[in-house]
Formats: C-alpha cells, sequence, structure tokens
DNA sequence: TAGAATGTCTACTGGACCAGTCAGGATCCC
DNA sequence: GGGATCCTGACTGGTCCAGTAGACATTCTA
C-alpha cells in the first residue's frame, strides 16, 4: 500500500508550485523547489519532465525559467498523478479499472479476497480521483493563514 | 498501493483454510492448497510458516498432516495480517499509526500532502481492520450457496 | 520397520525496481 | 559571452520480490 518516493515528490511539488500560483508566481525554478522540499535537485528534475510530457507542467529555460501549470489545479486529479507515476491505485490487478488483469485465482467471482479489495480500491479512488489539485492547495493555504503562518513562494527575491 | 504476491497468497491460504474449517475439515495440506489456488508449493509453505509463527495457524507433520486454524477466523483482522506481511498500511510513513516515521517535508502540521494521505491511511485501515477473517468466509460462502456452486474442501477424499 | 507423505529449515538466484547520481548539451536572458 | 536554467541519456548500488533447490525431521500406514 505504498506511494513511492518519486510519486511523493511529484505531488509535493504539485502543491508546491500550486501554491505559488496563488500568490502570483507562476514560474518556480527547481533549484527552489527541490531546497524547500528537500529533495535532490537532478531526481526533482527527472519528475518535473515527466509531469510536463504529460501535460501537467510546461517549462521556461533560461535565466529566471522553471515550471509552471500547463491545467489549471481543479482540473488535476490527484489520482491521475499517482496513477502516471506509481501505476494502479487497486491493491490487485484484478480489482483495476484503468488495468485490469486476471488473478490466477479459480473463480474471480466467488474469490472472498476480490471482494474485499475491491473495496479498498473504491475507497482509494473514492478520495484521490474526487479531490484535485486545487482541493489540496485550498485546504493547505486555510490552515496556514489560520495558524498565522506565512505561506511560501510569497515573492521572487 | 500494491499488495505483493505474498500477501495475496497469505490472504487466499487463510480464506480457503477458513473455508474449508467451516465444513469440518480443520487440516489442510500445502499441496491441496497450492494446488487450488495455483501457488508454487515451495513458496506458499515459506508463507505458511512465517502465518504459523505469527501464530494464526498451526501445523501437524506426516502423513495427513497439514495447516489449520490456530485462532478463530473473528479474531484475525485482515489489516493485521496485511500488516505482517507486507508493512504497514499508510501511503507514507508520516501518516502511519503503527511505524510512524517523520518525512522530509519542512512543515508537516500544514503539509497538503499529508492531509490527504491520512485519509487515504485511514479509508484503508477502516476497511482491513473492522473485517475479519470471518467476514470474508461468511460472505464468501454466501455468495457460492446463492449462485449454486459447491464451495471447496468439502471433504478429504 | 520401511517408506511414503507430509511439514521445517536454510540458502540461493535472476530480475525488476527504486532512488538516486553523473556528465554533458540546449536554451534563454542579461 | 556567460551564467542560469531546463533537457537528455546513461548508469549504479542497493533492496526487494517471487520464486527455486535441497536436505532434513516427523508422522502415519502397510
Amino acid at each position: 500500500m505504498n506511494l513511492s518516493k518519486r510519486g511523493e515528490y511529484a505531488l509535493r511539488a504539485l502543491i508546491d508550485i500550486g501554491i505559488a500560483h496563488e500568490q502570483g508566481r507562476k514560474l518556480l525554478p527547481i533549484s527552489e523547489l527541490a531546497e524547500r522540499e528537500r529533495i535532490p535537485v537532478k531526481f526533482l528534475e527527472q519528475i518535473l519532465l515527466q509531469l510536463k510530457e504529460a501535460g501537467y507542467l510546461e517549462s521556461r529555460r533560461g535565466t529566471n525559467g522553471g515550471y509552471m501549470l500547463k491545467k489549471s489545479t481543479r482540473s488535476i486529479r490527484i489520482g491521475d498523478v499517482v496513477r502516471l507515476i506509481d501505476g494502479p491505485l487497486a491493491p490487485i490487478a484484478c480489482v483495476s479499472k484503468t488495468a485490469y488483469a486476471p488473478c490466477s485465482c479459480p473463480d474471480e467471482a466467488h474469490c472472498g479476497l476480490r471482494m474485499l479489495m475491491l473495496d479498498v480500491r473504491n475507497a482509494i479512488a473514492q478520495l484521490l480521483d474526487r479531490h484535485t489539485l486545487a482541493d489540496v492547495v485550498d485546504v493547505t493555504m486555510k490552515k496556514l493563514l489560520r495558524d498565522k503562518v506565512c505561506p511560501p513562494f510569497r515573492e521572487a527575491l
């Protein structure tokens, strides 16, 4: 039931970029993201590139370059990001909606394990597909404000 | 979000042993389990041994030997079996109840990812810790009967 | 009492995957 | 032109997964 580091970093980066966006800073350089989230720069590079290829981000090279959102935060479902990086949400392939594969059990229709794991898959998908990046950014911002903590990425320098 | 083959096989074996138990067959040899579930015998051996060490099963050697439940099906929580074989249910360590570890994020209290993953963890735990082996066996048996399918492990020979 | 049927124990292995690291190249801005 | 940034591709050390292998111990039955 694991989210890989890669998946974790991808989501953290997206959330940060979303928060920055909310505050008027559209373009964020990798170095700044990596420093704040304590992620190795070169590793994060790969991940952002993958998110770019998938259409979530766009980039600008050169001085003052960086990454920015390509889609609206509201149209980015967390579940899809996890699927992109880590593969299907389902614990076992025979209950996956997006990547079904038959399992080896003798009678799938009467497999008790399958019924249970289907519930698990649905519970996970319910949460991750219902929530968009916008939701997560919102909640984070509200919590920061409530606790009177200054949000990050306020202004470039 | 993956359940390993090892975990899958462990649960399938426990469910089978539970079903057999329900029908008066307490002792099941590995070979029979392996054949029905199409699991490599030697691999299943290791798994059953682990379940035995953890107190879920007991065994008898020799001709007509095999494995049987040591605890009641009602006292075996699925979540605990998964934890035993596959580790914590939580997608990331910083939301695990049984194996908490801090993550690298700068402010755990205001981490949007953490809030979301906590919900995921709770949803999974809710399902897997609420359900016992007895529940799964029950549901399976009912579905078999409803569809007029003869349950396996009826009689030894 | 032999031998067949089981579980027990320990070691090993090929391959995949994870979490990076490294080196260099292409753009862009000043 | 030079420095900041993204881009591309290769590589790697370690860990884990899913099994395989083989010898051994115990128990039942003929």
